[in-house]
DNA sequence: CGTCTGACGATGC
DNA sequence: GGCATCGCCAGAC
């Protein structure tokens, strides 16, 4: 494998590993990076994020996201989720329990 | 090397 | 149960 060029590199190829119809959230994703209080820079990460990746599965823990104009638009995000299986609650938030991703991409 | 910051998380009120 | 503050870590300047 080639080596960790930052922990973005870890970032990323984390993400690209999250299923469709599941979600992940800033903190799990810093945990398994090895990082548990690193959530920020996830979602820092995410900003700066290449083209291809699934940022779109990657929520906080409310299991929404910016309620800005980023990634598009959240309104944008959550079609595409619905369009992978996702499912939402009344309250607009994506249904965690159901969706979270396990950290196993199917090994 | 000091300071700021950023798609967060937990806690306090 | 929503808003305010502190804490975290690593990158940019």
């Amino acid at each position: 494998m080639e080596k960790d060029t930052g922990m973005f590199e870890r970032i990323y190829r984390l993400v690209s590993k999250v299923p469709e119809g599941s979600v992940a959230t800033y903190g799990q994703i810093a945990l398994m990076v090895g990082h548990p209080r690193a959530a920020r820079m996830v979602g820092f990460a995410m900003g700066r994020a290449p083209e291809g990746l699934p940022c779109h599965r990657i929520v906080n823990r409310l299991g929404a996201m910016a309620p800005g104009d980023v990634f598009g638009g959240s309104g944008f995000q959550r079609r595409l989720l619905e369009d992978e299986g996702v499912t939402f609650r009344e309250d607009g938030r994506i249904d965690m329990e159901r969706h979270r991703w396990d950290g196993t991409d199917g090994d």
